[in-house]
DNA sequence: TCTGGGGTCCTAGGACCC
DNA sequence: TCTGGGGTCCTAGGACCC
């Protein structure tokens, strides 16, 4: 296949979380809703029989807004934004908890609603995917509104679709439109519709490399696109240096990954309140077992046992550090996840009260190859053994 | 009362081996 | 008593994304 021929599109579901809370109480729509914070924010039922939801000046602690209906956006609260904050711009919004388990079964509904059109799907996420669609006799308009039919009739969702020749340009497009939008574009419209953009834009261009940038005079592709590489090569990291160059020209010759394996497995908790490392001991400790099962039963669920074990300390300052040990052998066992966890905490120094414990386990092996392996491995012995 | 939780990828240095 | 050059594994941190 030649991969200037190449048609990727980007699927992105609108409003998320929002959209599927919406789905169970329609009578918010049209109503600033965000969804974030803890549990003990659900609605509650009535004696009439009404629901009362909570708003978001009724939130004290600690917690983010994960996702907002475009009638919140509009009153200039975002994603990331802390509640508190989100609180003062909008006190009357309505605070939902999040719910990943429905946002995960609507997920694979409208995954598996693409799939009924073609296999060719990459996961990006709990919202998004990619999908090749080179291989498709029809054009991309009507393949887009099919894809868009498609997810609708299965989830009663709306999402935004870009079609262009590769993944970064996908994906910049499909937010050109949002909600329920859709946009195509080829190499030949990059000048018009790519360049005036902010860097920022760019998937891949924080909030570091892009102030980095802005130093140098850059805040638009367009002047990204002017730049000789060697510039870029004194500024930035070989690798990252030469990925800016080749993304400000349109290029991106990555793949679409059907298949795709977890390269790690965590859980990590802020406390409400920071913890002392000696006066909270107990609460600490029992924090610390808590993730460690959680890991374990994910390891088990997932069919994974992994050799390194890391944790992850993040002090009242925010500076954060992690400890990890590599293993000699895969492990999936609360008992022993939570020993390497001691190990590794042994070697920090605790003088700051903490506000975020987590535990990860990486290098992981499926249960099923393992025993693939074993059984090779006793087949060597035995071969071993038989000379 | 700033700043969640679950991920991926990259870099860089030191140990250790050939 | 001056000094190589790979390669791999492990550890720690950081940028970025959804």
């Amino acid at each position: 296949m030649n991969y200037l021929s190449r048609r990727i599109a980007h699927l992105d579901m609108d409003a998320f979380f929002a959209s599927v809370e919406l789905l169970r109480y329609p009578q918010l729509r049209g109503l600033p809703v965000v969804i974030g914070g803890k549990s003990e924010h659900k609605p509650v039922r009535l004696e009439d029989g009404s629901l009362r939801f909570s708003r978001l000046r009724d939130y004290a602690g600690r917690g983010v807004i994960t996702t907002a209906t475009y009638e919140a956006r509009a009153v200039g609260v975002f994603s990331a934004m802390g509640l508190m904050k989100a609180a003062q711009l909008a006190p009357d919004a309505i605070l939902l908890p999040v719910d990943f388990d429905a946002y995960r079964h609507y997920s694979q509904l409208f995954k598996t609603a693409v799939a009924s059109i073609t296999p060719q799907i990459e996961d990006s996420g709990i919202d998004e995917i990619y999908i090749d669609l080179s291989s498709l006799p029809e054009d991309s308009l009507t393949l887009a509104k099919r894809i868009k039919q498609a997810v609708c009739d299965a989830t009663g969702l709306t999402c935004s679709i870009g079609i262009t020749p590769n993944k970064m340009l996908s994906k910049m497009c499909s937010d050109f439109e949002k909600p329920d939008g859709i946009t195509i574009l080829d190499l030949s419209d990059i000048p018009e519709r790519i360049w005036p953009l902010p860097v920022r834009r760019i998937n891949g261009i924080g909030p570091k490399a892009e102030k980095k940038l802005a130093l140098l005079g850059i805040s638009i592709i367009a002047e990204l696109a002017q730049v000789e590489l060697s510039l870029l090569q004194a500024h930035f990291g070989r690798g990252y240096a030469t990925w800016l160059f080749e993304v400000a020209h349109g290029i991106d010759h990555r793949p679409v990954m059907t298949r795709s394996e977890p390269k790690s497995i965590s859980r990590e908790t802020t406390f409400e309140h920071n913890l002392h490392p000696r006066h909270d001991r107990t609460a600490l400790s029992e924090a610390l077992t808590a993730l460690c099962t959680r890991v374990a039963q994910d390891l088990k669920s997932k069919g994974y046992l992994g050799r390194t074990i890391s944790i992850k300390l993040r002090f009242e300052d925010f500076h954060t550090v992690t400890r990890d040990i590599t293993l000699s052998t895969f492990i999936a066992d609360p008992i022993a996840i939570r020993q390497a966890a001691r190990e590794c905490l042994r070697r920090v120094p605790l003088e700051k009260k903490l506000r975020l414990l987590g535990v990860r386990v990486s290098m992981l092996s499926s249960t099923h190859s393992l025993q693939v392996a074993n059984v090779l491995t006793q087949g060597e012995l035995l071969l071993e053994f038989q000379e």
